[in-house]
DNA sequence: TATTTAAGGATAATCATTATGGATTTTAAA
DNA sequence: TTTAAAATCCATAATGATTATCCTTAAATA
């Protein structure tokens, strides 16, 4: 987190109490909150603080590339602090999200791609976790 | 087309004329359209149409399987009437959709899946197409 | 500590999507 | 055909997530 906070510092990004408290909530969380999951966090120990303050710190930690965002839940957004490649599994009942460490060989085919520039990719998986296997 | 009309009746489904356009409209469409690039491509045929129509009919192919949701634009959701398993890959300029139709291996290791129930995988590829590549 | 400058917070605005309800059209049956 | 029942249409309001605005306040730095 030391090391965050210098990150902050170093790219113009003043400290602010807020900031810190979503810093810390956001740091080794591997829940993948929505803005809302944060904010209601947050609220408890900073009860003024407002969902633009989120947005905003939010947007700041992805310009910087310390988050990211995903987009596989259609209901809202969702945010991922973890920083090297990985995939993820949902449930598609509870929409729960859990990070896949494993590589995976996914090159597309030359004639499919085209003349497309590969930049990138991301495995969802869709699932059922064990608690909602249970539910039925 | 004709094969889908059945599929239409034998759901009962009422054929409308605005159905029946969406339809025509969606029926070997490669474009991963938007509800509302649905909606303004009908409304020359049909001016008169709202977008309710437009996501009630497109929640009712989705009921039957005849339509895919695409959560792959943060924007909006896309819609993509392809039927067998198949991958995407999306600009991350224009936000250009493209169908890869290819068999990956990618099953998740025992230990990382938990006792989760795997039902499906869905891969997203990013890049730049060629149009947007020359842009810079 | 004073000055500059960005951030916070309240709130309004926006945009996609969903819900509502009365008028209209389709379907199916007489 | 004609008609009754049921489903659809469309206008519009409601919702919910996200973004923008604007004024006050706090952080950085000299």
């Amino acid at each position: 987190m030391d090391f965050k906070m210098k990150k902050f510092r170093d790219i113009n990004l003043k400290l602010t109490p807020q900031r810190l408290a979503i810093f810390e909530y956001l740091d080794d969380n591997k829940s993948h909150p929505s803005a809302e999951d944060i904010y209601l966090e947050i609220r408890k120990k900073y009860p003024t603080i407002s969902f633009a303050t989120v947005y905003k710190t939010l947007e700041a930690l992805k310009k910087q590339g310390l988050l990211l965002e995903l987009t596989i839940d259609p209901e809202r957004r969702r945010y991922d602090p973890g920083t090297e490649h990985h995939h993820h599994l949902i449930c598609i009942d509870c929409k729960k999200i859990v990070d896949i460490h494993a590589d995976f060989r996914v090159d597309v085919p030359e004639d499919a791609k085209g003349s497309f520039e590969m930049l990138g990719n991301h495995i969802e998986f869709y699932g059922l976790c064990p608690e909602c296997k249970k539910k039925g």
